[in-house]
DNA sequence: AAACACAAGATTGGATATCAATCAATGGAA
DNA sequence: TTCCATTGATTGATATCCAATCTTGTGTTT
């Protein structure tokens, strides 16, 4: 459907976000053009894709690098992100339906289900896509980009970042914005999106590199071959004080 | 400093956001790659930057071609518009300091100031630049960039409308956000911008094209040649019931 | 040994030529 | 007139080549 150079695009993408391809990893032209078997063109194209998203950074000259946001820019982010689901909170506290409503508390329902038997793999993955759901509902699709946009910079930025918040906490979160949308208390509900945030960047220490860094080849291997990948979604820890590995997070549940 | 693929793609949206360009003028790669006397390569990649900021569409095997929104998509981005100007608005109304409101009020002034002595092509410039001005306040790089990109999508709106909204009006509800704001009435506020916003949708009527349809030769021509050129900035209206070709709007003042 | 300078190698940015696939348009046949 | 096929033009992509620049390694000088 799309040209080769989105679908190469996509792929890298997919392998920035699930931490296969961290902060600062060179991104050469001609060894991606071997991995992936097109020419060095049609790299080149994807990786200004990827830099126009936020993702990667092109150094005339030098070549392109898997993005490294500061501190600031990192921050910055999650401001942007916190306005955009604060201005979607406002908008669907007036206009959002039952059925909506019924979508919200059903995703919280599966993600605490998922907690419950244990898959946290499954459950950190529902927890993103809650935001996802949440800015789905206002049916405009530019404000979806943006914020899925958002969402994948917010989530390269694990990829620098002892994340050792509440895991839990947040999912309390979720349900208890729907409930005080649906009530009509549209302030406290803003307050708590960005709590909810505050509470996610608060665990941030940009320091170290997170997850190890792999080659371009090692990184994208899980992704070529066979059409669509089966669901190759590995995400290796580096030196974490373990928890198996499961996700993204550590679920640390704080005495608070 | 940066490509050349870049300093095309710049170009090009100079030329759509100065309505030289107008929705569904095709790109030909060829045609482009003559004109700037660049390899198709590099029309390419601008062209893919172009779309990656929603301004141009490519279709597979057909080219690309200025973005033609429709008037769903033109209403999603005046919300999306309206959402983050709130946004910032909610923060600049704890955190901005007298520099800033000062500086707000200068720039309106300046605006006041081009009206008055018949300036109608700076008036409207300076018009646009208030709300850029408003978001770099937020000092939050993300938001400026995402706040950018909408209103260059909302400047080649305008090349399908016939906008005929009262413009004195717009520049009165710009002194009265600050007013507002200053006061901490964030409501009214936020009120007031979502207003201001449907006052300018409200005279939309996506109907023909507004400005004459020029080959993209013609419409290039002015930002080729000597270096960064001059202050090539002519909207040729079409068949407006005149107004000397000014800016980008009629200035009627509404009697209301 | 440390610092500097310089040359070699590698990488990027870009140009050109070429080819297959697809779309558009023309023109002919029913 | 309508339908279909051939032709032409454009895009998507490759390979090869070249210049500019960056990196690296070596060698020299202090």
């Amino acid at each position: 459907m799309s040209s080769r150079s989105q679908a190469i695009a996509d792929i890298l993408t997919r392998a920035i976000i699930d931490h296969r391809l961290v902060p600062g990893c060179k991104l050469g032209e001609r060894e991606l053009a071997e991995i992936f078997d097109v020419s060095r063109i049609v790299v080149r194209q994807s990786l200004i894709r990827l830099t126009d998203d936020g993702l990667a950074q092109i150094e005339r000259n030098r070549g392109a690098f898997v993005a490294r946001p500061s501190m600031q820019e990192a921050l910055e982010i999650y401001d942007a992100l916190t306005l955009v689901e604060q201005g979607v909170a406002a908008q669907l506290s007036d206009r959002l339906g039952p059925a909506g409503w019924a979508e919200l508390r059903q995703h919280v329902e599966r993600q605490r289900q998922a907690v419950a038997s244990g898959n946290d793999a499954l459950a950190d993955v529902l927890g993103q896509e809650f935001h996802t759901v949440f800015v789905r509902l206002s049916r405009n699709r530019v404000m979806q980009e943006i914020h899925a946009q958002l969402v994948r910079r917010t989530t390269l930025l694990r990829s620098l970042i002892t994340a050792d918040f509440d895991y839990c906490n947040l999912l309390d979160d979720h349900a208890r914005v729907i409930d005080l949308l649906e009530k009509g208390r549209l302030k406290p509900a803003m307050e708590l999106i960005d709590a909810h945030h505050r509470s996610v960047v608060r665990g941030y220490i940009m320091d170290r590199q997170v997850f190890p860094e792999l080659s371009p080849r090692e990184a994208l291997e899980p992704y070529l071959d066979g059409k669509a990948g089966e669901a190759p979604k590995p995400a290796p820890r580096k030196k974490t004080g373990d928890n198996g590995g499961a996700g993204a997070h550590a679920h640390v549940h704080a005495a608070k």
